[in-house]
DNA sequence: ATAGTATTTTGAACGCTGTTTAATTAATCA
DNA sequence: TGATTAATTAAACAGCGTTCAAAATACTAT
C-alpha cells in the first residue's frame, strides 16, 4: 500500500500523467486501461479515481498537457526559425511552424493522436484552458500573416489563420494515419511546402488588391 | 429466438449496418455496444459475431458503407455542379465537391467521424476496399486539376490532390469538433472557398510558369 | 411423414473494463 | 500513547467483447 506522504497530490498527478505518455510513446491510448496504469505507477484504479474523479477525465488532462507541449514547441520553433534561413521572410516562419507541428505529431503520434480522439462525455464541454491552448495555436499565426498583409482587416487574418492551420492538421491527420496514398518520393513535408506557398502567395496578393 | 430463414446472411449483414448508421444519427459511436446493437435488431452478440467475427470487424464494415455512400455523394455533386453555376469552371466543380464533403460530415457528423475515429486491431491493416475508396475520392479531384493545369505532370497533380483534399478534411474536421473557434459570421464555407481559391489560383499559375 | 444430419442461434461463463463504497491503513494532533 | 482525521485500498457491481457447449431450427434421405 502506498503511503500518503510518497506524494503529494500535485506530484502523484504528475505522475500518473508521465505515465501515460511514456506508454503512448509505444502503444496507442486505447490499450491502456485505468487498472494497468494504476499498476505502472504502483497505486490502486480507486486512487486515481479520487484523484481525477474519472478516467476520461484523467485522459482529458493529459490532452491538456500535451496540447501545452505542443504550444511549447512551435513557438521554440518559431524564435529559432530566423536563424536557418538566410532570409527569413513570415512565409517561411509558418512553414516552418507547420512543419514543427507535422514532425511532432510524425515523432509522438500515438500521444498526438490521444489529443484528438478524446470524446467528451455527453454535455460535458471542453475546458476553457483547451479552448486557450488551441486559440494559441492560431494566433501564431495571426502577427505572420499581418506582417505579410498589413492593409488585411482582422476578419480576413482570422480567415486565414484557421484556413491554413486546420489544412495543415488535416495533413497530419492523413499522414499519421497513412491515408495519403502518394508515392513514396512525395513526402508530408512537400505537401505541407505546396499548401502554405501556394495559399499564401495568393491570399497576399489578393488581400493588397482588396484594399487598393 | 430469430429463426435462421429470418434473414440470410447477407441481409442480416446490411440489417445490422444499418442499425448501426440509424444510431450514429442521434448518438456518437463509442454509445454504442455490441449487446445493444443486437438487442435492436433482435439477435443474440453471438449471431453477429459469429456473422462479422469481431465487434471491431463490424464497425469496420460500417466505415465502408459510410465511405461508399460519401463517394456516391461527391460524384453526384460532380455531375450535377455544372447546372448550378453559369460558368462551371474546373475550379468551381473542386469548390462544390469540397463542401459536398463538408456537408456530409455536418449532417452525420457521428456517422463521418466514425470513419476516422475507427482503429484496427494491431497487426491489421486497413482493407483494400476502403484503400481504394479513398483514392477514388482524391481520383475525383485528379481530372479537374488536369484541365486547370494542361501541362501538370502527374506528380505535380498527386501532390496537388493529396495537398487539397487533406486540406479540405481538415477544414472538416475541426469544424465538426467546434475547434475553429471564429466569429459567427466566418462560416466553415468561408474556409472552404478561402482555401481552394488561393491554393489553386497560385497552383495554376506557377504550374503553367515551370513548364513553359 | 419421420429419423437422422447439418447448420444456425443462443445462454452461460470468462476475463476484462470503469466506478462505488465500506473497511483498512497511515498520518496528525491532544 | 490514544484518539482523530485523512488517504488508500480491496471487494463488489454492472457492463463490456468474446468463447463455446447446448439447444433450436432447417435440411436430407429414407
Amino acid at each position: 500500500m502506498a503511503r500518503r506522504t510518497d506524494h503529494s497530490p500535485e506530484q502523484l498527478k504528475q505522475l500518473t500523467i508521465d505515465a501515460v505518455i511514456q506508454f503512448m510513446a509505444q502503444q496507442p491510448i486505447n490499450q491502456l486501461s485505468l487498472r494497468a496504469l494504476a499498476k505502472t505507477i504502483g497505486y490502486s484504479p480507486g486512487t486515481l479515481i479520487n484523484l481525477f474523479n474519472s478516467y476520461n477525465n484523467l485522459l482529458l488532462q493529459v490532452s491538456g498537457f500535451t496540447l501545452s507541449q505542443i504550444g511549447q514547441q512551435l513557438s521554440a520553433a518559431l524564435t529559432n526559425a530566423p536563424l536557418d534561413t538566410k532570409q527569413p521572410t513570415a512565409s517561411s516562419h509558418i512553414v516552418a511552424i507547420a512543419k514543427c507541428y507535422l514532425h511532432y505529431a510524425q515523432q509522438t503520434p500515438y500521444q498526438w493522436q490521444q489529443v484528438f480522439e478524446h470524446r467528451l462525455d455527453p454535455d460535458q464541454q471542453m475546458p476553457a484552458s483547451h479552448q486557450q491552448q488551441i486559440t494559441e495555436l492560431f494566433q501564431l499565426l495571426e502577427p505572420l500573416l499581418a506582417q505579410l498583409a498589413p492593409q488585411a482587416s482582422s476578419i480576413e487574418i482570422t480567415v486565414a489563420s484557421r484556413t491554413l492551420w486546420a489544412s495543415v492538421h488535416g495533413i497530419c491527420v492523413m499522414s499519421i494515419e497513412d491515408k495519403l496514398f502518394t508515392p513514396v518520393t512525395i513526402t508530408s513535408e512537400d505537401l505541407i511546402d505546396s499548401l502554405v506557398t501556394n495559399y499564401l502567395t495568393n491570399w497576399v496578393s489578393q488581400t493588397r488588391l482588396a484594399h487598393r
